[in-house]
DNA sequence: GATGAATGAGTATTCATTCAT
DNA sequence: GATGAATGAATACTCATTCAT
């Protein structure tokens, strides 16, 4: 972080910055396709064009490659859309679906890429602390959420239920992008909000 | 002897049964602390006090060996908790607070293992298969649940409320045995018994 | 040979034997179909009706068992069949025929056994030894085959012309036994014996 | 780069293809010092002096490596110094005599690597099917060594009689540079010629 | 004696990472 | 800077042999 040994470089020229977006690109498709422990760097290097030597002069490792990975994709995607997403007081069942769709939106258009990232949350604890940040924001949006109808709520621990509607969201999202066929997915969705829309106001 | 090319030995003896035991109880162990990739034969054979011979000798590999850890686990757990958890039709909010009770029983009192064990379904197609298998149970179990109360129903459509209500369950009992704080896990059943109960009853 | 250090029994009850014999079947069995490094303990056990226990208690081990085998071969075969074979003076063509004969009769009916040896007499000195005293045997056999017409020879050193048939004898019965249809091999035998006859005599 | 999976690397650069000389030759040596089942990878790569990782780069495994070595013995050897060979029609002792030098030439000087191929012939079937066709060559050749004095011949079946000389000369050239000393070579060789020579034109 | 469970040294093979060119 | 050859520690797996029951 400080000037201390600088072992990776940080692409200044326009084409060290393509390169390296190549291998980031590349990485991505081959973690996807045959996950974290299925990929190797020469896999990588060869599939975004460069040599093994150049794939690390940009990364320390395939560990520190992939973690910037997902932090690109928490930035880009979570924090970008849900903090477009706006909230009408006035109609709260559509607001909630809203809130749907825009988590929904919020997930990766890579949904094996997301699948290998959950598989590694659980077994290491640096993706799992960037996980619990993306899942902060994420609770964070939906307390917001719930807070702007403060008075007209039939809960009263706003932190309680903002977990659980998150979790909830989460999960059928998950089952959707991953495993879910689309025709189910309108039905889920709409359920959802359902549950969510009693649960928070009816 | 009869039998055509037994590969892995099927334990006849009492101390082979025994030492079978002692594998699948290290293995557990060691998947559960050190996840699956993280953790060698080696390892499993010296924390069960076994040669690495003995372990071969009991299974075909590591995966083998998980998949017969994790099938046990949904025999022993699931199947057999879920199928004794009774419903009183008069007091629903108190039946839906049960059902999440014993879908949380159900859960693997070793919750490092089951850690993995979703590390593993996103990137194996075997845990992923097992892992739906299980899952079939689960919402069996919730439509079989709902069904009980068919004419005081404010949902249509079971199944796929069914659906919604297992993730819902599934996600916040995940994010209690691995994350949760205890003092928050009663707060987040009740919420969720709230949610559910509103969501198909009230 | 002494009575020093007893390792390996040596089976005098009638079913002992009976049982060394099966280990001795099985395992010729084994190592014609898969080689010697081919064939493990268990499997010439098990194609015994023994346990591994009961192997290693007759032979002391597999290279051990594999030599028995081939001695036993040797002896049964090799020098009890030529020890019979006679010649008739008067008809030299035919002589020249029936050493053949009896030669070809006097390889294993087991050819795929004999493949193997063949081919660890390339790399292992003992069976190479073995190997040449069953060579010694066929070379004597022949010399004194020869030598019985010794003044009707064109060859004057009988050694060197024993050596030189040998050698044509074994190598056209071992295509035939191994590679050689059934067809080719009377008009094979019949060219060689022509072969013979003429270098010897005619 | 282009090539979809390249497993083993072809090698480009020089560096490359003398290292792939090298565990090409050292590996030549240990099957001739040990045998193929005698040798490992690690005993290889340090005759070699590289890395296991190095080896495996070059070769899939110890099985294609002896492939490799030995096709290269059919191509360099056999193929060319069987194609060189010339007949003088006028001299038919001598032409015989001539053939097999030429054959005792085309055989390997490395007559230890010789010894395992011979080994694993029996054993093997893509090492068969290699000797196979280097048979057929050498058949081929005697063949057509044999057709050049069609009108002088005694032998109507010239089919069978290549493979009947064939045979002969192989096992007498085996025996010679294997477990031959030089003082019976020459004698065996003159004797040999002499046979061949009765047999055909005599 | 017989059994087959247990052993562990030995072997093949992979792959993240380094470094000479 | 880029390349890809080279490295070797790490790991999975086998099998001849021993030994407790």
């Amino acid at each position: 972080m400080t000037e201390m040994e600088q072992k990776t470089r940080i692409p200044q020229q326009k084409r060290s910055i393509e390169t390296k977006n190549r291998i980031l690109a590349a990485a991505k498709d081959q973690f996807a396709k045959n996950g974290f422990h299925g990929t190797n760097a020469k896999e990588i290097a060869a599939a975004a064009g460069v040599s093994v030597g150049s794939f690390y002069s940009y990364f320390k490792d395939k560990k520190e490659l992939f973690m910037e990975i997902f932090r690109e994709h928490i930035e880009e995607k979570v924090v970008r859309i849900l903090g477009e997403h706006q909230v009408d007081p006035d109609n709260r069942r559509e607001s909630v679906y809203r809130l749907i769709k825009a988590m929904l939106d919020a997930h990766d258009p890579y949904p094996q890429f997301h699948r290998e990232v959950l598989a590694m949350r659980y077994s290491d604890p640096e993706v799992e602390a960037a996980f619990t940040e993306m899942d902060q924001h994420s609770l964070g949006h939906v307390e917001r959420f719930i807070e702007q109808f403060r008075d007209k709520l039939r809960v009263k621990d706003i932190k309680t239920a903002a977990r659980i509607v998150s979790a909830a969201v989460e999960e059928i999202i998950c089952s959707i992008t991953i495993f879910g066929q689309d025709e189910d997915a309108d039905r889920l969705i709409d359920g959802l909000a359902d549950m969510i829309h009693r649960y928070l106001f009816d």
